[in-house]
DNA sequence: GCACGGGCATGCAACGTTGCAAACTGGGGG
DNA sequence: CCCCCAGTTTGCAACGTTGCATGCCCGTGC
C-alpha cells in the first residue's frame, strides 16, 4: 500500500502538501502540484478511505434499503439513485430486507450507522410507530407513505389522486364492473391502502359501489399473486371486465391469467397496472399503467439527507414526487 | 457518537476489555461480559466502521460491477450475490458503469481499491488485454469469459454449449431458417461471440450454412434493439421461422416485433432467449430460454475471493458454472 | 528600506479502533 | 509456602488521513 507519506517522500515535499494536492486545496503552486501529481501516478497512491473516513467523520456512503433488489420497480430506482448520487458525490450501498421485519429492524435502528452518512429507506413491514421510536442519529429518509405521519422525512406520490385517475380512466373507457388487486393485510405498508382509497373514490364518483369481493388481497406484489388473484376473480360468478392492479408486476400476472382463460385484453379484460416498468412497455398488449416520477423521487431523498447533513435541523416534512397516467393497448 | 471509551467508564473497564467484548474474544469473564454489554445497551453503542476498518486493514465490503442494475440478469445476479454475500459477513456494493468504458477502466483500476477489499466485475467494453494489465492489488473476479485468459480468475458458463443446446432445440423442433440476434462489434465482449459461434456450430451439426444476413447485430441488449433486429429480418427476402436470442431482453423484443408484425409464436416464428429473467416466464407465450445456475455464479464469485483474500496465490483460474435449457411455450 | 499581506508549505495532534505484549489474578501442584 | 500456569484484564502504540495553527517566502506599497 502506497501512503501520503510515501508520495511525500517521492516528491520531496511535507505529507500535508500531497494532502492538499489530492484534495485539490486552492493554494498550491503549479510546479509542486505537478510534482505532487507525477508522484502520485508514479507510485499508484490511492487515498485510504478508511482513514479518510475516520479524519473526516464522514464515508460518502448512502443506504439504500428495499425490499428485493431484482423487483422491477426497485432495481430502476436503484438503478437511478446510484447515477444521481453519483454526480453528487456519494456512493450508494443497496441493502435488501426481503420484506424479512427483523432484517429492517436491525437496518432501520442503525445496523450500518456508522458505515453510511444517511438511508433511503423503503420499508415493507416495519409499522409506522415503530419508524417514530427510532434512536440512531443517522439521516433518514422514507419511501412511501406512513399513516400517523412520524416524525421522518418522507418522499410520497400521491398514491390516492393516482389511483383515482387510473380508475376514472376505466370507468372513462365504460367499464362497469371493476376490480383492485393487491389490497395488502399489513398495517405497515400504507402505499397499498392510499391506493385501495383511491380506487373506492373513483367508483364512488362514477356512482359505482364498492365491493369487497371485487378487492383482491394479496401475499406479495409479484407475477404469481396477480396471477392467483385474477384466476379467482374470473372464477367467481361476477368476473370483472376491469382490473386495477397496485403494481404492474401484478398487472402482467393478472394478463397472463386473462389469456390462459380463454380471454382477450383489452376486449373482454381491461388492466391497469402501477409503477410502469419497463416490462410492461413490451408486454402483449402494452400496458397501462401509473408512473411515478422516479427520477424525482431519488433527487428529493437525496436533497433531504443533503439538507439533514448539512445541519438543518426544521421538522420532518413530507415531499411529493409527481407521476402522470401512461395508457398503452390494455385498457 | 458513543466510543469503546464511553462504554469503558461507564462500566468500569478498560476500553480494551470492551472491545473484547464486542469481538467475542474468549478469555472474558462472565459477569464482566454481561457488565459490559448491558453498557452497551444502555449507551447504544455502535462500532465506528472507519475507525475498524483502518485498523484491520480490511472493510468487509465487496464491489459488484455491472453494466446496469435495473437490467433483469444483473438486478437478479445482485441479488443472490447480496444475499449470499451477507450470510458470509460480507456487504456488497453495487457499482453501474453504463457500459461506459471509462467508468470501467476505473473501476477495473482501483477506483475503489481502498473501499472494499474485493471486486465482482462483469465486463462490458473494456478489451482483454486491458484487464491483464491491472496494477491494482484488490483481489478482483470476472463475470464472463474473455478471449486471451487474461491471468485473472473467471467465473463463466459454457456459453457455447449453451447456445449450440438452444439451436439444436430450434433444429429438433423442425426449424429451418434460424436466425440469431444478439451478435456484438465490440471485441471486449467475448460472451456473445462464443454464443454466435455455439450457433454456428449447432447449425453445422444439422447440416445448415450459417447466413451472416441472419446474424444480426445489436447496439445493446435491450428490448428495443430485439425489436428492431427482429423487424428487419421479418422484412429480409427470406424471413426465419426461429430466432435465437443473445439474452431474454432481446428475445422479448423480438416477440413483441413478431406480434407487431401479425405473425404468431411459435407457429410462424419460434423464438429462444438466454438469461432466464422473470418476465420471460410470464410472457404471452412464455419464452424458451437457457438458464444459467446464477446462484453458483455468485457462489463461485465469492469463493475465489475468500480464497485470494486468505492468501491464495495459486494462478488465476477459470471456474464454470451450470445451465440448462428451459423449453416453455414460444418454440 | 521596512512593514505588510497574500500565497504557499509544514508540523502537530487527533479521529476510534485493535494487535501486541505485558501485567494481574486465583488456584493447584511441588 | 512458593511457584507456575491458565485465564483474564490492561496500557501502549499504530493504522493513514486531515483540521488547525503556524511559519515561511516573496512581492507590493509606503
Amino acid at each position: 500500500m502506497v501512503r501520503l507519506s510515501d508520495v511525500a517522500v517521492h516528491a520531496g515535499v511535507s505529507v500535508r502538501t500531497v494532502s492538499n494536492v489530492v484534495n485539490d486545496f486552492r493554494h498550491v503552486a503549479p510546479h509542486t502540484r505537478a510534482r505532487v501529481q507525477a508522484s502520485i501516478d508514479e507510485l499508484g497512491y490511492r487515498p485510504n478511505m478508511a482513514a479518510r473516513n475516520l479524519r473526516r467523520g464522514r464515508t460518502g456512503l448512502l443506504a439504500l434499503v428495499v425490499p428485493e433488489i431484482d423487483s422491477p420497480y426497485f432495481s430502476d430506482l436503484a438503478a437511478r439513485t446510484v447515477r444521481i448520487a453519483e454526480d453528487e458525490g456519494w456512493t450508494v450501498l443497496i441493502d435488501q430486507t426481503d420484506g424479512d421485519p427483523a432484517r429492517e429492524r436491525r437496518l432501520l435502528h442503525g445496523e450500518r450507522s456508522q458505515l453510511v452518512d444517511g438511508v433511503i429507506f423503503s420499508p415493507w413491514s416495519v409499522p409506522a410507530q415503530e419508524l417514530a421510536s427510532r434512536s440512531d442519529a443517522t439521516p433518514i429518509v422514507l419511501l412511501g407513505e406512513h399513516d400517523g405521519a412520524p416524525p421522518v422525512d418522507h418522499v410520497v406520490i400521491d398514491n390516492v389522486r393516482a389511483a383515482e385517475e387510473a380508475v376514472g380512466h376505466l370507468v372513462a373507457r365504460g367499464r362497469t364492473a371493476i376490480a383492485a388487486i393487491g389490497v395488502r393485510p399489513t398495517l405497515g405498508n400504507a402505499t397499498a391502502h392510499q391506493r385501495l382509497l383511491g380506487h373506492r373514490r373513483a367508483l364512488a364518483t362514477a356512482g359505482m359501489e364498492p365491493r369487497s369481493d371485487r378487492e383482491a388481497p394479496v401475499g406479495s406484489l409479484h407475477r404469481a399473486e396477480g396471477h392467483r388473484a385474477m384466476t379467482e376473480l374470473l372464477d367467481s360468478l361476477e368476473p370483472p371486465d376491469a382490473v386495477f392492479c397496485f403494481s404492474d408486476q401484478l398487472a402482467l400476472g393478472a394478463l397472463r391469467a386473462v389469456v390462459d382463460a380463454g380471454l382477450r385484453v383489452p376486449r373482454d379484460v381491461a388492466v391497469v397496472g402501477f409503477d410502469d416498468i419497463e416490462d410492461g412497455r413490451y408486454a402483449v398488449p402494452r400496458l397501462t399503467t401509473v408512473s411515478p416520477d422516479r427520477d424525482q423521487i431519488a433527487r428529493l431523498a437525496l436533497q433531504v439527507l443533503r439538507d439533514r447533513l448539512a445541519g438543518d435541523d426544521t421538522p420532518a416534512r413530507v415531499h411529493t414526487a409527481g407521476h402522470r397516467l401512461v395508457v398503452r393497448e390494455s385498457s
